[in-house]
RNA sequence: GCAGACGUAGCUCAGUUGGUUAGAGCGUCGGAUUGUGGCUCCGAAGGUCGGUGGUUCGAAUCCACCCGUCUGUACCA
């Protein structure tokens, strides 16, 4: 006979993305009421985009070419033109309000949670499809507004039960651009390079400074040895960059007693700049608004070693980092990085509406900070319990309407309850999948219990526990552990004290 | 994308220098037990050994290419 199974269809998920199941999915929930209470009280309204927006809108077709950046899952419409799944939440809002700019009452605040896509090579902890959820304020052009959003991000942190577990860091493009010009490659053809030199500055945390001085200078091979091209920096200039990195505050680099001038011996070789000093001055009111609102250098820090967003920002950039380590399922320490950032941006409206929109916002990902919560144990105790099962034990239908009727007196008491959906024939199989699915009681009512006008209450948790005493599977069977009989019309009434009595239980266990 | 490691049952893995019919544990299903979960015992199903091509009398084993997974690295709005 041939073979069939040849036939059978592999089922596969795509790489990159995941199924979530019921702990995970109410552990999220939880975690974004939590979010949208504090952007609520900060006065921020909810808004939704699509997940797909025409290519173009998102910015993302490569130079010389018709097609989008490989980044990007993207599709042609019917009518040939390219759409994109969205890769981030800033883009598609940008989109929003360049669109409906005469309805909407600026300075626009809002926020909203939604999934975004990459394609990209997914890792432990990366996927192509995770969430993120946005606040921003559009129309804002003052640094009151970066500031706000600092505080907003270290409520939300402490709001998930992180207070002293987190820092915000702050830092501005401008004093990048201002080093940037300071050791020539401020011109407008030393673009790519500028890139390199800010990429290999953002990798700080994973290399430490002689990882990144060799990417700023020669070069660096991997340990597979593989290499990466450097950004051919001269030695001052990569001292002056490692100098900055280095540095815990602004103040250690700065000395703004007497007009401006570099305090570190690498940098002093440079001269400050305009640049320099306007995002110097940005930073220190930054500073002063959220220390007069009581926010101190433990929570939101100046620190100019934080790069984020090489494309779009053109102001203050700022991220929240947790300050403890990690460990994934394996017991590793895994490099967690910054779990929500932000930053100014306001070219971005202005590239449809030609008119000056300026904004500032931030993301925080959801799905990162949901498995560091996890980690810490302040998320994930589904603490759902199971449905009561109605067991079947006669399958006419006046008898299925019987146990039908007392699933829903259940349910009308607020008690999760189902009557058993498989074969009900094979009854030692319900009590089985009741036991699986781990339900706190089993409703059971043959004929016997009936002529008599009684149920049987089950308790399989305690049951469970009484069958680490019992070897015989006929001791096990006849002597019914764990189970009583009631009346009939007292069905509700004791299953939910049972269910009490069980709850205690779980409290004492759990203290 | 680049570099490296690895692909054997649903899962975790054995499989000798290339040699008969590719194994184990766990899980699944059935039975012992048609009205009682767990334990125990008995039995069964489940594999084109990631794919294709090549070398060979003979390939899970050797070679080439492809696909996939993992690790590092690049990119990451």
């Amino acid at each position: 006979m041939a073979k069939v199974k040849n036939n059978k269809l592999k089922a596969r998920l795509p790489r990159g993305f995941t199924d979530r199941a019921a702990a995970d999915i109410r552990a999220t929930d939880e975690m974004l009421a939590k979010i949208r209470t504090v952007f609520e009280r900060y006065g921020f309204d909810p808004v939704e985009t699509p997940a797909f927006e025409y290519t173009d809108c998102l910015g993302k077709f490569l130079p010389d070419t018709d097609r989008p950046n490989a980044g990007v899952f993207s599709v042609q419409d019917d009518d040939e033109q390219w759409m994109s799944l969205r890769y981030d939440l800033t883009a598609p809002l940008a989109r929003h309000v360049a669109e409906n700019i005469n309805e909407i009452q600026l300075p626009y605040r809002t926020y909203r949670a939604g999934y975004v896509y990459r394609n990209e090579k997914p890792g432990p902890g990366r996927f192509r499809q995770f969430m993120q959820f946005d606040a921003d304020t559009v129309g804002a052009a003052g640094v009151q507004a970066d500031a706000e959003m600092c505080m907003m991000m270290a409520d939300t942190m402490e709001a998930l039960g992180l207070k002293g577990q987190y820092i915000v860091r702050v830092n501005n493009r401008k004093i990048l651009d201002g080093v940037m010009e300071a050791i020539g490659l401020g011109g407008e053809e030393d673009g790519e390079r500028r890139l390199t030199v800010l990429r290999a500055m953002d990798k700080y945390d994973k290399f430490g400074s002689e990882g990144v001085a060799l990417l700023l200078g020669e070069g660096r091979k991997d340990e597979s040895g593989d290499f990466t091209a450097g950004a051919q920096l001269s030695q001052a200039a990569i001292e002056a960059i490692v100098e900055i990195l280095d540095a815990t505050a602004i103040d250690d680099l700065i000395d703004d007693t007497n007009n401006l001038t570099f305090k570190t011996a690498a940098l002093s070789k440079f001269a400050v700049n305009k640049h320099f000093e306007d995002g110097f001055r940005e930073l220190k009111l930054i500073n002063d608004l959220v220390e007069g609102a009581g926010y101190m250098s433990d929570r939101i820090k100046i620190d100019p070693s934080v790069v984020r967003g090489l494309e779009y920002y053109t102001g203050p950039v700022y991220e929240a980092e947790l300050l403890f380590d990690v460990t994934n399922e394996k017991g590793e320490v895994v490099q967690f990085g910054s779990v929500g950032g932000g930053g100014r941006y306001d070219g971005l409206v202005k590239r449809f509406t030609g008119r000056d929109v300026p904004a500032t916002g931030f993301s925080i990902g959801v799905s990162r900070l949901a498995t560091a919560l996890k980690n810490l144990g302040k998320l994930g105790t589904d603490d759902v319990v199971p449905p009561v099962l109605v067991t079947v034990m006669d399958g006419d239908t006046e008898a299925l309407g019987r146990y039908q009727k007392m699933t829903q007196a259940l349910r009308e008491a607020g008690i999760r309850a189902e009557m058993y959906q498989g074969n009900w024939k094979k009854f030692g199989n319900q009590l089985k999948y009741a036991d699986r699915r781990g339900c706190p009681l089993a409703i059971i009512q043959g004929s016997d219990e009936r002529e008599a006008g009684e149920i049987q209450i089950k308790d399989l948790i305690e049951g469970k526990r009484l069958s680490g005493e019992i070897t015989d599977n006929v001791t096990w069977r006849e002597s019914r552990p764990a189970q009583i009989t009631v009346k009939e019309t007292e069905l509700v009434e004791r299953v939910k004290a049972m269910l009490a009595e069980q709850a205690e239980d779980r409290a004492k266990a759990g203290n």
